[in-house]
RNA sequence: GGUCCCGUCGUCUAGUGGCCUAGGAUAUCGGGCUCUCAUCCCGGCGACAGGGGUUCGAAUCCCCUCGGGACCA
């Protein structure tokens, strides 16, 4: 059975980095049918905060990165204490000024099998005799990581690279414990785009601020993938597919830069593949925080026409902020203009008989409005051109949009009508 | 400074000695479609860090240099 775990430390928010690690453990895991286990690596009592755990644990629900057993290091105190008083007494560590020393051997050298790397190899030498347990009873990392991955039987450590030069140390204790050592796994870091270690520095790091601009979890997660891991030309991947295809042989050995212009395509992507009554179960959130669309206006309005307004509009964001901006257009509200509307006369004629038609359909459909306004249009000798972009602006507000017809279709009726009505009278509606 | 890891288009990557005049994606540029923008489709630009080996043959193996990163001090 494998056995895997993210260890995150509850210093701060999970960034992408992070996320990606329990990413690949996780698919590993899920991959492998094995456990996946979420352990609070909270022994920095001065900097661990409860509020980052929550955090924490809130990313990893969004992402969708469910565990099977949870720790917290804090609560293994009496595990790390026995095991650091088996190797002072079977002589493996010393006291030396309060602190509990780990006894390196002096010669020889230490090779890390890497499933990834391959054989690294140290010089004992090299690595010098370090504190497991401070003079102030806590232990240093070092010790308890191995304490915790061996009592808690994990066969893979999957981790960043960050961590290479800690393995050997981490080794020399396993084998000092009488434990057998689990693969090891270092995965190449994210950078940022100035190609330094992914930080605050680099903006927006925060997995749940991507939650806050409109990311979907899919979307994030495959991107996340794909920063180290591939198949073949594969780009897009749903949550099954990295499931049923992830595997630690396709890992790159380099570090790669995130890339948040390819995020939003591969967000865009996820929009349209989404099924639409769930994208409007997304985007809701973001309609309410726009302020604009009460409760009881989201909640009153016909769903089909939700769903309908989701699929259509949906081409051309790139985020679910995107897309609940630009929902308000079938919503009975004032909308916010990009530009003001000016007529001509010619253009207010057209209209005007336009008014007249659309108020005459029994049937207002993508293809009723369209047979209509053709007929209307050629009646009076004009050209969709003349008043297409005037139409377009006064039922939508926008100078860009989907296809007219299925605009004012998706607008309804009534709405069309009566902003039809409005850059008639001057108004804003 | 010491130790270690890494090095294919701007970016993410395919590539596991011949299928490579190096493929895909993104970004960018141009064209088509169209009332508009986007989507979509078609096309362009664009990389094996450098130098030595090994081999009939190297992006792929080895060495050196350079560059980047990480850890420790």
């Amino acid at each position: 059975m494998i056995r895997v775990r993210f260890a995150p430390s509850p210093t701060g928010y999970l960034h992408v980095g992070g996320a990606r690690t329990a990413l690949f453990n996780w698919l590993f895991a899920r991959h492998n049918e094995g456990v996946f286990v979420l352990r609070i690596e909270d022994t920095d009592r001065e900097r661990s905060t409860d509020a980052s755990i929550a955090q924490i644990i809130e990313a990893m629900r969004w992402l969708g990165l469910d565990w099977d057993e949870y720790y917290r290091q804090t609560d293994r105190t009496a595990i790390h204490q026995q095991a650091a008083e088996s190797l002072l007494e079977g002589s493996r560590a010393y006291e030396k000024d309060g602190a509990w020393w780990f006894r390196v051997p002096t010669d020889g050298e230490t090779v890390v099998h890497d499933d990834l790397l391959g054989d690294v190899a140290y010089q004992n030498s090299q690595l010098k005799d370090f504190v497991i347990r401070r003079s102030d009873g806590s232990f240093v990392y070092n010790f308890v990581v191995v304490v915790d991955d061996a009592d808690m039987g994990i066969t893979h450590v999957i981790r960043g690279d960050d961590h290479l030069n800690n393995t050997p140390k981490q080794i020399l204790l396993y084998n000092a414990l009488g434990r057998s050592l689990p693969h090891f796994v270092h995965l190449p870091m994210i950078l940022g785009p100035d190609r330094t270690r992914l930080s605050k520095r680099h903006g927006v790091t925060s997995v749940l601020e991507y939650r806050q601009r409109g990311f979907l979890p899919d979307a994030l997660v495959n991107f996340l993938a794909r920063l180290g891991w591939s198949h073949g030309d594969q780009e897009f991947f749903t949550r099954d597919e990295l499931i049923e295809l992830f595997s630690l042989g396709h890992i790159g050995k380099s570090a790669a830069v995130f890339d948040d212009e390819k995020l939003h395509w591969l967000n865009q992507q996820h929009m349209k593949a989404v099924d639409p009554t769930r994208l409007v179960d997304l985007v809701a959130p973001f309609v309410r925080a726009e302020g604009k669309i009460t409760d009881e206006m989201w909640d009153k309005i016909d769903r089909d026409q939700l769903v309908r307004a989701v699929e259509i509009l949906r081409h051309r964001c790139k985020t679910l902020v995107d897309l609940a901006r630009v929902v308000e257009i079938v919503f009975p509200v004032p909308l916010d203009r990009e530009e003001e509307i000016e007529l001509t006369d010619r253009q207010r004629e057209l209209i005007a008989a336009l008014i007249d038609v659309f108020s005459a359909l029994s049937d207002f459909t993508s293809a009723t409005v369209e047979r209509a306004m053709r007929d209307t249009l050629a009646a009076h000798g004009a050209k969709l051109k003349e008043v297409g972009h005037a139409c377009r602006m006064a039922v939508t507000g926008r100078k860009v949009g989907p296809g007219l017809f299925e605009t004012i279709a998706l607008v309804g009726q009534d709405i069309t009508i009566a902003r039809l009505r409005a850059v008639l009278t001057g108004g804003n509606r």
